[in-house]
DNA sequence: GTCTATAGTCGGATAGAC
DNA sequence: GTCTATCCGACTATAGAC
């Protein structure tokens, strides 16, 4: 997530289209706020990162409040197109009669797994940037907030509903399939990575997720069962 | 950072003229900073809040960042004020050859409550500061960041090592302490409360948070027989 | 120790040339 | 569409009265 590098000197008469400024101005918009926060990063340095001018912010999204917001619907934008198909899939088994338990742990599995990609080997921004929407510039957040929830966590929480045969309002299924989410954007903060010596082996970590968010559904299952004795 | 050249050594009880002012700017700032970060929150918010003078910042703090400092002082005093008995005991048992598994458990769980219970019971700024300081202002709060780490996960690490006769860097088991802290920081976020309507019934939270936290602790023992099989 | 008043700086936004 | 130059408000910090 280097800074300088995106500014490149522009020679007048090869200036790119406006479309690929107002990209890249998202793109490291959306570093620059998952680095330093909303008030944390200035007008000054967005531009800078981004190799534009200052009036460039105005120009394309109105406001520095506007460009916080395009870098929202971006990021909306990417989470919905990587959970879209494992969304279908829990869509179309849901509404079957006598679907397979295991079928649809698999989707559950699925529908986290593709989640978790995202946070895990995608940009540090994008890591950070969720994780710090939970705790950040609540309103301009909640579409994002909104976004997850939809995306992710009520299709898992479906799936849970199903496969314990229970209404879906469950305080305790709810809880620990947020929990579930909230740990995995906690895994993804690099904090405690260095602790761990971990560095960038970054297919490591996603393994641990990986057998954590299976355990953690195992236990729920199991807890259901006992509850249901 | 420990600058704070106003403030005289302090005794329990003998508070000097200013020192009970001095303490209302901690609490109110942390509450400030917690919920507005540390550029959100201006100082004349941080003055208003406190019922001072802007001024006073300076004279007992000497800047905006000292009185940040200050309350990430107060935080750390607080964290290893509740989890030092814990963390005794802990010291304490590790020391003996042949200590009872129920024991090492009934420890490891002692261990995890006591910071529990100061994250999902005390104020609700304790919460949030300390779930914004994983991906904020990064150097002033590394003293607290490792406070948590010597209070709260190096005795966890410890015990779990010990139960499960392995060395303490076993990569996977520090990971699940670490995301254990991780989603209890997370869970006491008030965002994902809203949405299951559980509103200020923490009693109800913190069980659910007690529940997980027994639930894996006991994953990570089955994990590690199956390990060693 | 606490206050009013203000200095000095930096933030976001704008005007208007090209 | 992109630039330079600039405004104005908000911010942190200081000076100095009481």
């Amino acid at each position: 997530m280097s800074v300088s590098k995106a500014s490149k000197p522009l020679r007048p008469g090869t200036y790119p289209r406006g479309e690929e400024t107002r990209r890249r101005m998202i793109e490291t918009a959306l570093d620059m706020f998952a680095l330093r926060g909303y008030e944390g990063a200035s007008t000054r340095l967005l531009a800078e990162s981004a190799g534009v001018n200052l009036p460039a912010i105005q120009y394309y999204f109105g406001s520095k409040e506007g460009l916080y917001d395009a870098v929202v619907d971006h990021i909306i934008q990417r989470i919905s197109e990587r959970t879209a198909p494992a969304a279908a899939r829990v869509a179309a088994e849901l509404a079957k009669d006598d679907v397979p338990r295991a079928t649809l742990l698999a989707l559950l599995y699925q529908m986290l797994d593709a989640f978790l990609a995202l946070i895990v080997n995608d940009s540090e921004g994008h890591r950070l940037f969720l994780y710090r929407a939970e705790v950040e510039h609540a309103t301009a957040m909640e579409p994002l907030q909104d976004a997850v929830r939809r995306s992710v966590v009520r299709p898992c929480v479906a799936l849970i509903a199903r496969l314990i045969d229970r209404p879906a309002e469950d305080d305790l299924t709810i809880a620990r399939t947020l929990l579930i989410l909230g740990q995995v954007m906690a895994f993804g903060h690099k904090g405690p990575q260095r602790d761990i010596g971990w560095g960038d082996r970054n297919e490591e970590r996603l393994n641990v997720v990986r057998e954590l968010v299976h355990e953690h559904t195992a236990a729920v299952l199991r807890a259901a069962r006992r509850a249901r004795r």
